[in-house]
DNA sequence: TTGTAAGCGTTATCAT
DNA sequence: ATGATAACGCTTACAA
C-alpha cells in the first residue's frame, strides 16, 4: 500500500480511503482514478488479513459439520457458502465427524482465526453436545438443537413434510394411504406423522392404525414394511416412505407383487436424493428437505445477530413431484 | 499477549517464545510452566491473524470446486479437510459452480487472504481453464486438468477401474461380458474401455464388439442400454455398467426380463455411490472413485511443494464387492 | 482534500 | 535465560 502511495505521490491513508470505497470522505475522482491505475499497474493485492487485524471484522464464518462425508444434505454447505460468499463473507469448515472432541478442538481453531460466528450443522435431525466456547460468539445451529435449546437454530419443518406429502396422496384421490415411518422417537418422525394426520383428519378420513407403520431407514426397511402392507386384507393404495431409500425398497415390494407405479399404487417419498428419486422408475415424488434454505438461513441469522428476527427458525422443503403419484 | 506477560513479570517474547513451544530456546522449566498457567487463567487465545501478519504464513489453503451442491464426491472436500487439518492448515472452501467467473474471483478473494496454495476440484473428469493468477502460486488439480497440462494434478486411474471391473467378472467365470460404457470421448469413457479390452486381452477372451455400447450416465441410458444387450441373440452374461445410475437402470431391464442378478446374469457398477451401490437389491458391486483419497493427496502435494514426488498423480479406487457378482 | 501517527497482536533480530 | 525493539500491512482518529 506505501508502494502504492508513493507511486502516486499521496498518502498511503488516501489510498486505504480510496480502496475501500469509503464515499463519506471527499477524495477527487481524479486522485481515486490515478490510485486505481496504480493499484493494476503495480498488482496490488490488498492483504485481507492485516485488514482483518487493524479493522477487528475479519469477515470469517466458522461451519462444524458432520456432512462433508455423506451425501446429505452437503446443500447446507452449499447454501451457508453462497449466502456467506454474498454478504462478502467467507466460511470456515471443518468436517468434525460428530465427534464432541473433535467440534471442540475445531471450535477453538476458528476462535484463534477470530471467527465472528459458528454454524454447527449435522446430517440427521438430533441432539447435539455444544462445546462450552460456543457461548463466546454468536453461534447458529442447523438441523439439530442443545438439550436446552438455548442456541438459535435452524429446522425443517417437518410436520409441514408430513402434511405435504399426504395432502398430495389425497388430492390424487387416495384415502387408504400408509405411512411408513422412520424409528420411534426421532424429532422427523414425530413431525412427520404429526403431518400426515392432520391431513387425513382434515380430509375427514380416518386412521387405519394398522397402516402406520415403522421401519429402518434403508431400502430393506421399506421393503419389508411396504410389503407387509400390501399383504394386508385391505392393502393401501397409497404409501408416503420416511425415506426416498424406504421408498426404493418398497418399489421393488410393489413390483415384485406385480403392481405398477402409480397405475395400481401410489408412492411419496421424503428427502429428495435426487440421486433416488430422479432415477427410479418411475421416478419419485417426494419431500425435499430444504437444506440450502437452512444453510442460507443460518448464515443470515448470524448477520443479523444484532436485530434478530427470530431465535428458533422453521424452514419447510418443497414437495417435488415427478412421476410416483 | 501482553497481558500474559505482565501477569508472570516476563517479557511478551518469552512468552511467545513459550507459547510457540520454541525448544531451541532455553527457558527455565519453571517459567514455561508459570507462563502455561497464565494462559489458563486469563483464557488467552493468541491471535492467529496476527500470528500470520507476524510470521508470513497463513497455513491457510483454498479449495475452489463445483461439487459443494453435488452428492458426487463430497469426499474430495473431506480428504482434502482432514489433510490440511492433520498438518495443522485450515481450508477456505469456495463453491464456483464451475462457472470460470466465479472461480476467478474465488481465487482473487483467497489470495487476499494470502492463501499458500490452492486446490481446484471438480464432480467429473473433465477439462478446466485456469485463472490467470493460478500461476502466483502453488496449484493442484483434481479430477480435472487444463489445456497445457502445466499444473500438477491428481486424477482417477479409469484404466485401473476398467480392468478391476472387469477382471472381477472373468474371475466369476463370466466370458461374455458387456461394457456399457459413457459418452464417447471422455477421458472416463477411454480409460475404462482401455482396462476392459486389456482385461479380456489378458484373459485370452476376443472382444465382441457388439457387447461393447454406451449410453448416457442416467438410469434410463442404462435401462436401455442393457435392454438392446439382453435382446442379442448372443446376449452377455455379465454386465459393466459405467456409472452406479446406469446400473440402476441396467438392474430394471434385467429384473423385467424375469432375470436374476447374479444367477442369470452378473452386474458391476462404477462410482460407488452408496446411496444406490449400497440399497440396490441385491447390493451393487462397484469401482470406487478414489475421492478422498484424490482430495488428501492434493493436499499433501501442496505441502511437498518444494521436493515435488510426482507431477501428475494417478490414485487407483478399489473395486467394492457387494452381491450383483 | 490529504497527511501524521498511533494502534491492531504477533514474530524475530539483536542485545544483554 | 530474558528483554528491547523493529517489523508485518493495514485502519482510523485527529490535524492540517
Amino acid at each position: 500500500m506505501d508502494d502504492v502511495a508513493r507511486h502516486v505521490g499521496l498518502s498511503r491513508t488516501t489510498v486505504s480511503f480510496v480502496i475501500n470505497g469509503r464515499m463519506d470522505i471527499q477524495i477527487s475522482e481524479k486522485s481515486r482514478q490515478r490510485i486505481w491505475d496504480a493499484v493494476d499497474v503495480l498488482g496490488y493485492r490488498p492483504n485481507t488479513g492485516a485488514q482483518s487485524l487493524a479493522s477487528q471484522r475479519t469477515n470469517l464464518i466458522g461451519l462444524i459439520t458432520d456432512i462433508t462425508s455423506s451425501p446429505f444434505g452437503g446443500g447446507i454447505i452449499h447454501g451457508a457458502q453462497q449466502a456467506a460468499w454474498d454478504l462478502g463473507k467467507l466460511m470456515l469448515i471443518v468436517s468434525s465427524e460428530g465427534d464432541p472432541v473433535v467440534e471442540s478442538s475445531a471450535l477453538e481453531m476458528l476462535l484463534g482465526r477470530r471467527i465472528e460466528g459458528v454454524i454447527f450443522a449435522t446430517q440427521s435431525h438430533r441432539r447435539i453436545e455444544l462445546p462450552a466456547s460456543a457461548s463466546e460468539i454468536p453461534t447458529v445451529l442447523v438441523h439439530c438443537f442443545d438439550d436446552a435449546h438455548a442456541f438459535p437454530s435452524v429446522l425443517p419443518d417437518e410436520i409441514a413434510g408430513g402434511y405435504a406429502g399426504t395432502r398430495r396422496l389425497i388430492e390424487a384421490g387416495h384415502t387408504r394411504i400408509a405411512l411408513i415411518n422412520l424409528d420411534p422417537g426421532l424429532p422427523a418422525t414425530v413431525g412427520r406423522q404429526a403431518g400426515y394426520q392432520s391431513a387425513l383428519a382434515e380430509a375427514g378420513i380416518t386412521i387405519d392404525p394398522r397402516l402406520l407403520v415403522t421401519g429402518h431407514a434403508t431400502a430393506t426397511g421399506g421393503f419389508q414394511a411396504a410389503g407387509d402392507l400390501l399383504d394386508l386384507d385391505q392393502p393401501p393404495t397409497a404409501i408416503f416412505c420416511g425415506t426416498d431409500r424406504m421408498a426404493m425398497g418398497a418399489y421393488d415390494a410393489i413390483k415384485e407383487r406385480g403392481l405398477r407405479i402409480p397405475a395400481d399404487i401410489a408412492v411419496v417419498g421424503y428427502d429428495n436424493q435426487e440421486i433416488i428419486a430422479g432415477f427410479l422408475r418411475p421416478t419419485l415424488t417426494t419431500v425435499a428437505l430444504p437444506f440450502d434454505a437452512m444453510g442460507a438461513a443460518a448464515v443470515q441469522m448470524l448477520a443479523d445477530v444484532d436485530s434478530p428476527r427470530s431465535q428458533h427458525l422453521i424452514v419447510a422443503g418443497p414437495l417435488i413431484e415427478r412421476d410416483s403419484v
